[in-house]
DNA sequence: TGCGTGTTTAAGCAAGTGCTAAAATACGCA
DNA sequence: TGCGTATTTTAGCACTTGCTTAAACACGCA
């Protein structure tokens, strides 16, 4: 019953099934985690959140004067990440705080360590 | 000099400069991690990606199978990870086994653990 | 050599992405 | 109330993505 299997030597259509099983009680979860990866797999949000990660929170248009942006489309990426999860906002007088979210914290900080950095304070040359 | 500094209370042209200066150094590892994320960060992909970490290595066809989709779209998304470097081939006469990539494997590990799997083999009900 | 199978490639297209520019909110303060 | 600032939203547009279909390779075998 399969599409196109091709002259598997071993196994065939049970080996098939075996992985879409694996697969249907995987998927949700995998579904989760491609849209969270979505969202970091992009240059611009992962220096953010990486600036995240370090400053503890940042304001909109620190994070685009940072990044050499302009203060629109670094709201404008925000909003997928806080309606991802990924951020949180937190409104002071009219200026807007974001955060990294705990919600996806553990899939997300070993892909924000490990990259060469300041330890804090940089000496003069 | 900043393009839209806000009225901050502490630091402001010196946080920011501190916030580039972590950023130049960060920037190219951050670049190459979001490529990787990038790929990763599609739902096809992170489930072919999730079959190859449970069966080693998988032939085109295969997947398409276990995907339900066609030979070729499989292919595409199996180009593009290889491009790179996340998976790589190894052709035996005619049919090519796509396996993970160790290139990226500490990267990608932690992405493909920890969601709801059958333990090797399920019991029938 | 020719056919069948596994895979890749190319062209085309609908849908999605990420930016800009401009307008719209939201808030604090005189 | 009105102004200035911080942010969001909207519309528009160039560009990318992921699929389909069809053609092209590549390999094994009679």
């Amino acid at each position: 019953m399969e599409t196109n299997a091709c002259i598997r030597v071993f196994a065939d259509a049970d080996y098939i099934q075996q992985c879409q099983a694996r697969l249907a009680l995987a998927g949700p979860s995998l579904e989760a985690t491609a849209t969270v990866l979505a969202l970091a797999g992009n240059e611009v949000r992962l220096k953010m959140l990486y600036l995240l990660a370090a400053e503890q929170q940042l304001c909109v248009c620190d994070i685009a004067d940072v990044l050499g942006m302009t203060v629109s489309a670094v709201s404008q990426h925000l909003r997928k990440l806080k309606d991802g999860g990924v951020v949180t906002a937190c409104k002071v007088g009219q200026t807007v705080f974001y955060a990294l979210s705990e919600q996806h914290l553990p899939l997300l900080r070993p892909l924000l360590t490990g990259h060469p950095a300041t330890p804090t304070l940089q000496p003069a040359p």
